[in-house]
DNA sequence: GTACTTTGATCCGATAACCGATCATCGAGA
DNA sequence: TCTCGATGATCGGTTATCGGATCAAAGTAC
């Protein structure tokens, strides 16, 4: 649920309640109601607000469990952190794709060591 | 702009306006309101109805350009299909930070190489 | 040709989103 | 001890969201 991811992660960012909504110049009297659960369905600029100051994408606020054709289409956020890091790290893709055909490959051979 | 997003994607999959709010549930008056960004601040619920149909998650309706303490917070869709492959894959993170580090250390090397 | 259907745009109103003010409680400082 | 400020929760009100109805134009079938 939306309103206690945004409560972890405040937390986690060692911020109250207040400060979070002076921050993000929204009122703490919804942030609490969102945070609750009291109140599920903000609008997107609110999201954007609380998303700036707590240095997430909105995608974390609302968690990734976007079904496609049944499929979940989620992605842990680690990877995409991992993804992220990787990014800043300055990994190419072609160097990433490397890797995975070795792990790939080292998976193979794992599978048919007998 | 969210609702130029919207529009794309819903010609991209050949879906009429009318289509589109039909299977999200949701008032093609309004939706028509917000592809002509006449009205900019939708509910994430109404986001995610709109996403479920046209088989995209909603950050890629709002555009990921979050910024970060003016770090743009963007990651290039390629990567997030690249780390999607790789965990589909079976590739454990220990596996991917490890490789990380390997091509920190080569990079590293690099540069110390005079 | 006419009749019907579909499209996206326009209009108006109900209601939930979101606000500011207030409250009860707690903690810190004098 | 008392006072003040901060906290998160509660309350009532404003207004923008989002809905349904309608419209004008285009497309299709007979």
């Amino acid at each position: 649920m939306i309103g206690y991811r945004i409560k972890v992660l405040r937390q986690k960012r060692r911020l109250s309640l207040t400060e979070l909504a002076d921050r993000a110049g929204i009122a703490k009297s919804y942030l609490s109601y969102i945070e609750r659960n009291l109140q599920k369905n903000p609008s997107i600029q609110f999201l954007e607000k609380i998303a700036l100051v707590l240095e997430v994408d909105v995608e974390t606020l609302i968690g990734e469990e976007t079904m496609v054709k049944g499929v979940k289409q989620d992605l842990e956020q680690e990877w995409i952190d991992l993804a992220r890091k990787a990014v800043l790290t300055g990994i190419t893709k072609e160097e990433f794709q490397e890797f995975q055909r070795f792990v790939e490959y080292t998976n193979w051979k794992k599978k048919h060591k007998t």
